[in-house]
DNA sequence: GACACGTTTGCACAAATATGCAACTATTGT
DNA sequence: ACAATAGTTGCATATTTGTGCAAACGTGTC
């Protein structure tokens, strides 16, 4: 649990997961690492970061690699540790 | 948002979180830095960064300072941000 | 094949962070 | 007043981590 906490409580990890809050579709790390003007080697270490913690999955579309969120998992985690905080 | 998550990401710090969990009353600062075996400026700098994201609250008791989780607040946040990661 | 594009990796570096020890403050108890 | 207890702070240090650049890699396009 530390650790999905961890990789969430970086300002541009977390500014990627909010991006791709908004995104229906799953973006490519090109648009991504637009979001927080981090160069892409920057972006795509994020983006490792977040999919071994389970955030986000990667579907691979020719050159490019689709992210998207695990909403559902990720929501759960949190919600989870929240009712153990909660008591 | 960011700052909070990270404040729980980090292993030590999260232990206590989960130590202050099973307390129904405040504990003192030496009772905790004793479930992460670490020194007690240590556990001291970690609850100051726990209290300064407002996960804990700090009650003075004579000389000794009691401890205890803000609940419903820490565990809304974590729900508020599993709704927007849900969607 | 040559090139462009998206992405990852190696390297170097700066900044942040966790840690322990020792010294200090503050408060209680004798 | 003195000693003991709880906690914080200063200092030094080792480790982690975020970052950018350049090179390499993989894949599509001409």
């Amino acid at each position: 649990m530390a650790d999905l906490l961890k990789a969430l409580g970086e300002f541009n990890r977390l500014s990627l997961v909010y991006e791709l809050c908004d995104c229906a579709k799953p973006r490519n790390a090109m648009c991504l690492c637009d979001c927080c003007s981090v160069d892409s080697s920057v972006a795509s270490r994020h983006l490792k970061v977040l999919a071994q913690e389970g955030v986000v999955k990667i579907e691979r579309k020719g050159r490019e690699r689709m992210y998207s969120l695990n909403r559902t998992e990720v929501a759960a985690r949190l919600r989870s540790l929240a009712d153990q905080i909660e008591g």
